[in-house]
DNA sequence: TTATTAAAGGAAAATATTTTTCCTTTAGCA
DNA sequence: TGCTAAAGGAAAAATATTTTCCTTTAATAA
């Protein structure tokens, strides 16, 4: 099935509705993997050269609570908003600050004090990619 | 040793003075564990009382400079400020919002694509508290 | 001690970021 | 095709952070 027909059902599931708008940021967040707020109104003002800029964060604040992409926030950077799909880990280059989707560890050994229930970890390694060596 | 004393030798090291502002803000974190911007600053003005909001955060920033405080990035809360000490990882309760040192993992076996070099890892681990369960 | 001086503090203004308001437009549906 | 609630746009408001500019003070040395 075509993502953007995805993205129609996934919306219409929460009672939202397909605005142009709304589909071509997603597109966005697909096509990026990962952007930040500027990123994506930069993008989306070349097809839709009057959006506004509160438009683009009410739909990240609406897609957010309809649990449709997801907020990553950064060290020392600007959040990120993904598209949620299948749970992964994070790592962030050092030097050119792009974001890469890697795969989470297959298990944590983080021994919590006694009482503390987990419900998920997020895992965000900083280093250095392979274009920036 | 004095905890008051090492922070004082830790800024000067870094040519940073040793101000009753700053002293104090160190003192804060240091109790607090973890304290955002906000916290610091409701803190600081019980005793003192005319502090700038603009001083808490570029004592903020001239701190994150020197290394001697880091910024941690919580899901959907805002950013707290620990004092820079062992490494560790982070359990964030969903309830309360608390944030809390966890021994960091053993060993993280996350496989990067070729080329990628990690240099160090963040876990934040989002979960019940103690105390809220 | 006291004098010197660059760094730091405070108040206010400036800038940046995010949300809200209010009115117009439009997607979804009968 | 018409109706209506949701969404978009522009501007204002609210919030967050940084900068400016002047005053105060910590640190150093005489």
């Amino acid at each position: 099935m075509e993502k953007s027909v995805q993205y129609a059902d996934m919306l219409k599931q929460k009672d939202l509705k397909s605005t142009p708008q709304r589909m071509a940021m997603l597109g966005i967040m697909e096509a990026k993997g990962h952007a930040d707020i500027d990123e994506i109104y930069q993008e989306i003002k070349k097809d839709f050269v009057s959006i506004s800029l509160a438009t683009v964060y009410k739909n990240i604040n609406t897609l957010l609570d309809a649990g449709i992409i997801e907020e990553i926030k950064v060290p020392q950077k600007k959040s990120k908003f993904e598209i949620v799909k299948h749970k992964h880990s994070h790592f962030v280059c050092e030097k050119c600050g792009e974001v890469y989707d890697v795969q989470k560890p297959k298990k944590l050994d983080i021994e919590l004090p006694e009482g503390f229930e987990p419900r998920e970890a997020s895992v965000m390694i900083v280093g250095v990619c392979k274009k920036c060596r």
